[in-house]
DNA sequence: TATCAATGTTAGCCATGACTAACTTAGAGA
DNA sequence: TCTCTAAGTTAGTCATGGCTAACATTGATA
């Protein structure tokens, strides 16, 4: 997957993980912790993270911790902005239950476009100031 | 796919493309207007057509015209329901571009809960009067 | 420092769902 | 009724993204 562009769900996924797990760690994030936490072989994320590296989104040495690069960085947060979006408007404004909401957010923020979203954070904005 | 319970998100867009088009002919759905309807190539309708017959969803002979069955029938209006709410939703709600709108309800449609369909439904109906 | 358990990697399998190429069938028009 | 084009089917390829089994590496601890 060279000059990968458009990521898939599923590595959109990996991406947002590692972005995740790295809040906790600080340093760097371990493979073992993305398949625990994605609850998914090891194997699976190595391929994963062979195809974040070759884009350009992640850096890992053999062995070592995956850390983020600038792009992958900014990438991440976008994808996770999608998500923080979703969950809020689900849960705040449509009443989902938090749990539900949380699993939604984590399918539809891979499938909306960038004009759902600015509609969405608008929504937010005006009826529930941050 | 025996036994065929969760519909994939391509299996679903094939028996709502049956659906819709069953409205225009009336009697019965061509294969080769599902492919070009979807923009795909025929034998991938052909294969997904196997799926939906296997499930139970759809009936068809060899060579000749696509029906639904009456669960099929059922479980296509619920698709296009949540097609529709969507779609309401994001444009007549969030104010969304029209094909936008319709683009991301074409992917959103496979990926919500029953609950935050309902949700959507309940805010459509104290804010929209049908 | 030697060991070994946890972590990471490789190889290879499987299902899904696209595709093309090549075929069979059906049915409309000469 | 014969023909020929459009529609449908079959066979086989490819990419994605899961998986297990088996191997390699690392680092904490005895």
């Amino acid at each position: 997957m060279p000059q990968l562009l458009n990521l898939t769900p599923s590595t959109e996924d990996y991406l947002e993980t590692i972005y995740r797990l790295r809040g906790i760690g600080k340093s760097g994030v371990r493979s073992s912790d993305v398949a625990s936490q994605l609850q998914v072989a090891k194997p699976s994320v190595n391929r994963a993270l062979r195809n974040l590296m070759e884009g350009g989104w992640i850096t890992q040495e053999p062995y070592a911790l995956i850390f983020l690069t600038e792009t992958g960085q900014r990438l991440a947060e976008g994808i996770f902005n999608r998500h923080r979006t979703l969950q809020r408007f689900l849960r705040d404004v449509l009443g989902v239950e938090e749990s539900i909401a949380e699993a939604d957010a984590c399918r539809m923020e891979h499938v909306i476009s960038e004009q759902t979203l600015a509609k969405l954070q608008q929504f937010l904005g005006v009826y529930f100031v941050p």
